[in-house]
DNA sequence: AACTATTTATAAGA
DNA sequence: TTCTTATAAATAGTT
C-alpha cells in the first residue's frame, strides 16, 4: 500500500467486494449472513441478510443486552425512538399516497367507463330519458347539418370526398354507436426535490459500488437496501 | 445450480472464499471484522479477528461470544443507521408515489376535457369530423326513434307526459349546445348534476371507493416490520 | 482434492 | 469521488 488515502480506497473496495460475496452467498445458497467490519478509525460497516440485528440478536444477543444501562445509550435510544416515529409517519404518508394514487386510478377507470355511456344501445334507457335525448340529438343533429353544409359550401373547392348532406346513415352494428375519433392525446410529468429529516437525503441510499455492480450482472438478486446499514 | 450436492459445494467453496476476503481486509487494512454465516440446514460458520475467534457450543448450536463493548455501542449506532436509510428510503417512496399521482391527477384532467370533445360547438369541428358525427347522429337518433316508438306504445297506459314525438327541438343559444336539462337525478333529489353530454346523468359518476376512503382515513395503518428496527 | 476455462475482483492510474 | 484497465483471484464444472 503506497499511502494512506490508497488504503482508505482500498478498504473501501475491499469491504463492498465482501459485501457483495456475502450478498452472494444469500442469494445462491439461500443462507444468512452478518457481516460486521471496523474501520481502523473505528467506523462501523455491516451487512446483513435477512438482518443484520436479527442474526445478531440471535447469536450475540444475550452478551450486549448486559451492556446497555448507561446514560449514553439511553440516549440513543431516544433517537432510536425519534427516528422510528419519524419512520412511522412517513410510512403512513406513504401509504396514504398510495391510496389516494389507486383511487384516482380507479375513480379514472370507473369515470371513464361511465363516460362512454353514450356507446350503449338506446335500448338500455327508459322511456323518458329516450325522449329526451331525441330532442337533445334533433338540436344537435340540426347543428350539425347546418355546420356541414356550412363547411361544404366553403371546402367545395378543396373537398372531393363523399358528399356532406349524407342522408342515409352508415350502417351501425347493433345499437352501438362508437364514435371515438381519436383525436385526443394526453401527457403528463412532474419532478419534484425530495426532502428529509435528519439531514439525510436520498442520494447515498446504497453504497454506489454495490448498486453499479448489481446493474451489470443480472443474475444476482438485489440485496435490499434495507439489509445495508452504514454508519459514518 | 444443477443439484443438492453441487450447491453444498459451491456454498463450502464461497464461505471459505468469504472468510479469506475477510482476512484479507482485517492484515491489509488492519480492519476488524466478524462474520457470522448459517447455512441453509442450520449450521452457523463464524469468522472473526481479533475478538471473534472463541467458538463456544452452546445448545442450539454454535453461538459467539463477543465481550467488546464497543461493539454493542456500535450496533446501537447501526441500528440508526439502518433506521436512517429505512427512513430515507421510505421518503423517496413516498415522493415517487406523491409524483405519480401528480401525474395520473393530470393525465385525468386532461383526459377530462378531451372526453368532453362533444361540448364544443360544431363549429369547432372539421368537415369529415362533422360528416362522421352527423353519421354517428342519425344513426343515434334513428335508434333513439325506435326506442321511444316502443316505450311509448308499452307505457300508453301510464305515462301521460308530452309526446314522445318531439318535433321541435327547444332553441339553443349560439353555436353551443348545452341542453343540461337536469333530469335523471339520482335519489329524487334535484340537485344541479355535473354538466353531461346531451345532457344527460350518468349514473354512478363516483365510485364509492374513493368516497368511503375519505371517509375511512383517520386511522393510521400499521408500519410494515420491515422498516422497523427492534431496540432493546 | 485438483484442474481449468471463465468470470470476477481490484490496484493503480486518470 | 468515479471510471478504466491490466492483472490477479475466485470459482463452476469437471476429473
Amino acid at each position: 500500500m503506497t499511502n494512506e488515502s490508497n488504503l482508505q480506497v482500498t478498504f473501501s473496495k475491499r469491504r463492498s467486494g465482501l459485501f457483495k460475496k456475502g450478498s452472494e452467498l444469500c442469494t445462491l445458497c439461500d443462507a444468512e449472513i452478518a457481516i460486521i467490519v471496523f474501520s481502523p478509525s473505528g467506523k462501523a460497516y455491516s451487512f446483513g441478510h435477512p438482518n443484520v440485528n436479527k442474526l445478531l440478536d440471535h447469536s450475540l444477543g444475550r452478551v450486549i443486552r448486559h451492556n446497555n444501562t448507561n446514560f449514553a445509550e439511553s440516549r440513543t435510544k431516544l433517537r432510536i425512538q425519534m427516528l422510528n416515529e419519524s419512520l412511522t409517519e412517513v410510512m403512513a404518508e406513504k401509504e396514504k399516497e398510495q391510496e389516494t394514487k389507486q383511487s384516482i386510478v380507479q375513480n379514472e377507470r370507473e369515470n371513464k367507463d361511465a363516460e362512454k355511456w353514450w356507446r350503449n344501445s338506446p335500448t338500455e334507457l327508459n322511456l323518458a330519458q329516450s325522449t329526451s335525448m331525441k330532442c337533445d340529438l334533433e338540436a344537435l343533429k340540426k347543428e350539425v347539418d347546418e355546420k356541414v353544409a356550412q363547411l361544404h359550401h366553403r371546402n367545395l373547392n378543396f373537398y372531393v370526398g363523399s358528399s356532406s348532406n349524407v342522408a342515409a346513415p352508415a350502417a351501425v352494428s347493433g345499437g352501438n354507436i362508437s364514435t371515438n375519433h381519436g383525436f385526443f392525446d394526453q401527457n403528463g410529468n412532474s419532478t419534484s426535490a425530495p426532502t428529509l429529516p435528519f439531514g439525510f437525503n436520498v442520494m447515498n441510499r446504497t453504497p454506489a459500488g454495490y448498486n453499479s455492480y448489481q446493474l451489470q450482472n443480472q443474475e444476482v438478486k438485489q440485496v435490499h437496501p434495507q439489509y445495508w446499514a452504514r454508519y459514518y
